[in-house]
DNA sequence: ACTGTAGGCCAACAAGTGTTGACACGCCAG
DNA sequence: CTGGCGTGTCAACACTTGTTGGCCTACAGT
């Protein structure tokens, strides 16, 4: 209890900057690369604050224990664009290729699968991201609100089936192929499951 | 090595029956549930062991250590069944049907998936499996056998997908969507995966 | 009946885990 | 200058893990 004070939440915006400011980051960096590549059991806190370059009590001083870590760790954003201004008819495609752009551009959505798959807190975790971020996007472009979320549940399938074979399993098909063929494979596919009737 | 003679291998069919007999199976299906629910890492051999009602150095001498005793309980059929009888239409929801059945019938393949996405051991496993057992059915059934791995991926991807989004991680809409619906909206992308021409 | 051996349990090992508390340095306000 | 506080290290804790070796029991072959 004695360093409450200072453990409590650094997500205030407002706040002076601190002079620590530096090792937290790192130390979330690190964090986030462990959970990516080893899932949450065996990323340990060791390895983490070796990683960071600092001493392993100091990750609890700021993050209190490991699952709080985890939650700062992953706080995702997934960017999903506006599709608002794409014609009705691409949004599968577009949406397809901002996932292939996005799991590409850091290792973030790999960790969360990883720990997601083994952990209760993580599989909540992703549950939540998909449904805050994909969910309003998925309601404004399907016909009928009403079953926005089982068409969100259906994209959500497909997306994360192809990360999960090309970026985590690495099946040889799925990891070698093309960029282009890829879209072109999935992007009809998203696009039923967002615009078709239901069937 | 004292037990060597003992622990090799015990799948030689034409083997004695051994008075061991039940303790390994009881062993195995131990294992096989623990590896299911908690994934490689939080599946201890203390635990296993203890719900096969056994010491832990039982599991040791039968199967050497702990990944000797993942790979004895990772072997998995899917039990694709033939598709030359059922008309080429209908593939994609004899498919997709077969494998609600084979996920819903057991725990075997959800804790392949567990172990699979943060084990390198048991990504291996997956890709031998869907290599040599789903493989063969896509090239039997697509039009030119040349691409049957990519379709194969492709059909994985929205497979496993969908068992990750309904039996692991618990979407609400995934997990909760009618049998009858998933299927009426899967079929079509396994159909094309399957059949369709290239895009 | 005797003996070897397979089946099983117990206790312990070394290593690694998350976590804690005491202590040292250096900055900044008073 | 001096005190307090933020930043950081060190050493240890209690516990769990996979794994090992010794010992006891009971069955099977002779």
């Amino acid at each position: 209890m004695k360093h409450e004070a200072v453990a409590d939440t650094p997500a205030d915006p407002a706040h002076a900057p601190r002079r620590s400011d530096a090792t937290r980051a790192a130390i979330l960096e690190a964090a986030r690369e462990r959970f990516a590549a080893d899932g949450y059991e065996r990323a340990t806190i060791r390895a983490i604050a070796r990683d960071a370059g600092i001493d392993p009590s100091m990750v609890m001083r700021y993050y209190g224990n490991k699952e709080g870590l985890f939650t700062a760790a992953s706080e995702i954003d997934l960017r999903i664009p506006r599709l608002g201004a794409v014609p009705a008819r691409h949004v599968g495609a577009v949406l397809v290729t901002h996932f292939l752009d996005r799991w590409e551009a850091d290792d973030v959505l790999t960790g969360m699968l990883r720990v997601g798959v083994t952990n209760e807190a993580g599989a909540e975790r992703m549950r939540e991201i998909f449904k805050a971020q994909l969910g309003p996007v998925v309601a404004g472009v399907c016909p009928d609100p009403a079953d926005a979320p089982r068409r969100a549940a259906l994209v959500a399938s497909q997306i994360l089936g192809m990360a999960l074979a090309r970026y985590v399993l690495r099946f040889p098909p799925a990891a070698t192929m093309s960029r282009d063929e890829l879209i072109a494979w999935l992007a009809p596919t998203i696009q039923r499951y967002l615009t078709a009737k239901q069937p």
